[in-house]
DNA sequence: ACCCTTAAGAAATATTATTCCCATACAAAT
DNA sequence: ATTTGTATGGGAATAATATTTCTTAAGGGT
């Protein structure tokens, strides 16, 4: 499927602010309302867009602290790389988590009050996975986070 | 501002799911649609709701690569760092960025569309900052990723 | 009992989403 | 050149939803 210039603006603006009526975006892109209703229609239907969501103030609900965990196994069968991609997953402290090339082999983002919170969330961490080489490292200040893909520039003229 | 149980649901709700009608939600609390449509709007002015949303899917949109970047530097005053949080933020591959206690500085994860296109983003980097100790770490799978707070547990009775 | 505050809900209204119908542009086929 | 099909846009009607208005009930303090 192809998207043109008007639907990545329309992408660019939905997935910054999904407040805004479909008539106010219309006007942004050059569009009328039906046309434009129909073209994020498409985009939704087709999987560009995934969700709506809102985003919630993590400090005021008391959730300020980012811990990045670093984990090495020496388990690689596939079995237990499924098991264990479940069971960390289920923990909804888990916010991210990734399978990485390199020095470590997961990356978790854990998402907690403070840091007892986070003592608490490691051991039921360690007893639900047997994991032996955990790395804990602390984010003192969140500087950017956002749910904004970046884009390709839009082109000029198609 | 005290939250109650309800609001706890219709947080969990909506941070979820922003899709949903205020009568359907306000179903799900058991609560009619205005007081629920109420409640949000508090919500929304108190700032525990921060903004509304479209998530996008980024392997449709060929930014399917995590690329963790660590940076240890030995610029330590405030104004170099006030400088070198606003340069990098502009990055619109930057999707977050953190500044960390322990072993390295700053950690970013970096949204990209494969390699060569990190490799790009890198070397403008470098030269927007000249820094130097730079590693960078792929992610070779995104296992779990979510907006979703892990909100406290609701109370049976308040 | 009385006042005051807080929160709920029903009904009315305003806004917005969605559908329906038609027009235009362009390309391929005859 | 005319036709036919397909894709996209827009105006107007309708349906759904958000928002306001007004009213009621419950609890706490005097």
């Amino acid at each position: 499927m192809h998207l043109d210039n008007t639907d990545l603006q329309l992408l660019a603006l939905i997935q910054s602010n999904d407040s805004i009526s479909t008539e106010a975006m219309a006007q942004q892109v050059g569009l009328s309302k039906t046309p434009c209703w129909r073209r994020i229609q498409r985009l939704e239907k087709s999987g560009y867009i995934k969700r709506h969501v809102a985003l919630l103030d993590a400090e005021k609900l008391e959730l300020g602290v980012s811990v990045f965990v670093q984990v090495k196994t020496n388990q690689h069968d596939a079995n237990w790389a499924t098991e264990f991609a479940q069971v960390v997953s289920q923990f909804p402290e888990v916010v991210e988590f990734y399978r990485m090339a390199g020095e470590y082999d997961y990356l978790l983002r854990v998402l907690v009050k403070d840091i007892p919170a986070y003592d608490q969330f490691y051991k039921r961490l360690i007893s639900a996975t047997a994991l032996t080489d955990v790395t804990s490292n602390f984010a003192m200040e969140q500087i950017k986070w956002t749910t904004e893909l970046p884009l390709p520039q839009l082109t000029k003229a198609e």
